[in-house]
DNA sequence: GCCTGATCATTG
DNA sequence: CAATGATCAGGC
């Protein structure tokens, strides 16, 4: 067997196809085998690190690099999405979509929302992410390439314009991670002193933790089971 | 602080 | 013991 190009090597897939193959040439390495061929450190944990297998990936792939508000693969429209399993593929973790606008947001829709474009083309590459298995050991599974399917957009978007109405009624404050049957709406922040403005219940200006909008396991399990099933 | 990459760890 | 709320790292 032979691994594929380290990263720097690596430009930025032309198509799907390319970028699919890339993908299904990583399945069945571990994260130390790819860490070593990479010319990368692998942290004990993840406690410190907890994007890093995410950002390994990326590399290996072409990604464009960087903290752009951007889907990972732009020119051809596809953002990747690494997802921690256990040992029967089910999600491990929520995934993390995209930061939550809380204010400017009159005028906008599902149609034109971050969270549908961010989520238009996925790239899922799972991971073995049991914390017994050690880092080093966890295995890259087989990637998929999805869009949401008219029933699972349906979903997504009634939980959006939901959580949607509570931010722009000024409402932030009262939303939990209960909120929406598939999305929901949890901190995203370095910790919960950081602050950015939102709209108060009076629709005065307010200054609150930054939110993200998450997919919940019960959403990403059933879509990656289907895959892996047929 | 904002946005990327996410997982951690306390709690119900 | 799963899920919610909190947190970690890095670039700009």
């Amino acid at each position: 067997m032979t691994l594929p190009l380290v990263s720097t090597l690596v430009t930025p897939p032309v198509n799907e196809v390319e970028l699919l193959a890339r993908a299904s040439a990583l399945a069945g390495y571990t994260l130390g085998e790819l860490a070593t061929h990479a010319g990368l450190v692998l942290p004990a944990n993840l406690k410190r690190d907890k994007g890093w297998i995410g950002v390994l990936l990326e590399r290996y792939l072409g990604a464009s690099a960087g903290s752009k508000p951007e889907q990972d693969f732009a020119d051809i429209g596809v953002e990747l999405k690494t997802i921690p399993v256990d040992s029967a593929g089910r999600p491990l973790e929520t995934t993390f979509v995209c930061v939550a606008p809380l204010t400017g947001n009159s005028g906008v829709t599902w149609e034109t929302s971050h969270v549908r474009y961010k989520l238009a083309r996925v790239l899922w590459i799972p991971v073995e992410g049991s914390r017994d298995i050690p880092l080093a050991a966890r295995r890259v599974g087989t990637p998929l390439l999805w869009s949401p399917d008219a029933q699972e957009e349906l979903r997504l978007k009634q939980d959006w314009e939901e959580l949607m109405d509570l931010i722009v009624l000024g409402q932030v404050e009262k939303i939990t991670a209960r909120h929406g049957e598939v999305l929901q709406l949890r901190p995203k922040a370095a910790n919960s002193r950081a602050l950015t403005a939102a709209i108060g219940e009076f629709g005065q200006p307010i200054m609150t933790l930054p939110r993200g909008f998450y997919l919940k396991k019960t959403f990403t399990g059933p879509l990656l089971a289907r895959h892996f099933l047929i």
